[in-house]
DNA sequence: GATGTTTCGGGACAAATGTCCTTTTTCCGG
DNA sequence: CCGGAAAAAGGACATTTGTCCCGAAACATC
């Protein structure tokens, strides 16, 4: 739901102390509400979040959102679109504060092109991502709206955030009336 | 819809023509019907499909199949199990005569290891497939299922397959009864 | 504090979908 | 060719979900 990868924190961490030049790697930091990436705009930046909570989503022609997830500490943004050389895919954006580092395109890519330690470590989170992705499509056949709204409670609550309404319906697929309808059905029942 | 990757089947061609060991790619077909990996097993090979037309599904606890991907000509499966070391994640099966290169997991692994190459390939195939599944998800949002049914008949006509309507309800993430209307409503409106 | 404006929740209805069960079709064995 | 079993199709009803719209609450303005 949250996701985080801690190790790939730590890994550009050190990469940012490390750096020769100091233009590869450069910290950038994000308010509340702020785009950091932009849907159908080409990419800047690579960015790996430090610090705070952004969701991502894209909106579809028909004007209502899809969000996919929402990304916390180490979470990695616009690497596929660098590595695709395509436009943005979604929009990210920050529902907290938020630091990132932002690594630039062509070093980005050089490194793919080159170190085969970064090439591996992406090739895990690449498929972190989809076995994220796979069991979340299958998960919303199998539970029911409840188990999910409940898990999207509890995330506010461990993570202090407050989601809009808007937000809440847009990860789990439906209309406001129906999530209004189900948030009354959990308040009652338990 | 049917995923193919041409530039995959010829770069492992190539690597079966030009193995030095003769057991590290071997050649194996299956029939139609045929469970090529199975759910909640270990993976025993990595398979790359030379020929024919499989469908990944996975069936969950409510006995309800998710159908992700028809996979064609040079698609890749068992890899991500293979990376993350653990068991599969969906079944795969024929539904058409099938061949295919399956190539041994330690093969694989230390291939990934040190071999820079397959590294970037394989980053690309994931890429792709990140692409293609968000994309499907929000497609199921904002197409209608007519649409989405039209494209699998004429993926039938097209590929000379003949998909059982468990399948195309799986593939749709409806029940058969909403596809029997469905159906009837194509064939009547045009 | 009254009034207008905007936002939010929920009622009412319609459309879509699932479940259950009956009817129809298909397919075999005799 | 017939009868019966098995599979497929579809009718009937219940449930879910979305859309539209109205009224209540929150907020701002004068």
């Amino acid at each position: 739901m949250l996701r985080t990868n801690p190790g790939l924190l730590s890994f550009i961490e050190e990469l940012y102390l490390n750096q020769s030049r100091k233009e590869d790697i450069i910290l950038r930091t994000f308010s509340k509400g702020d785009q950091l990436l932009k849907q159908h705009q080409q990419i800047s930046k690579i960015l790996i979040i430090k610090e705070g909570v952004t969701k991502c989503y894209l909106t579809e022609e028909n004007d209502k959102d899809y969000l996919f997830e929402f990304l916390g500490k180490g979470e990695i943004a616009g690497e596929i679109e660098a590595l695709k050389n395509m436009d943005c895919l979604c929009t990210i954006e920050a529902i907290t504060e938020v630091s990132v580092y932002a690594l630039s395109i062509p070093f980005f890519l050089s490194q793919i092109d080159k170190n085969l330690e970064i090439n591996k470590i992406l090739l895990h989170i690449l498929a972190d991502r989809i076995l994220n992705t796979s069991s979340r499509a299958s998960y919303q056949q199998l539970y029911s709206i409840e188990h999910g709204l409940s898990k999207l409670l509890q995330l506010q609550q461990t993570e202090q955030i407050s989601l809009t309404k808007d937000d809440m319906a847009a990860y789990l697929g439906i209309s406001i009336r129906s999530l209004n309808r189900t948030l009354k059905q959990l308040t009652s029942k338990p």
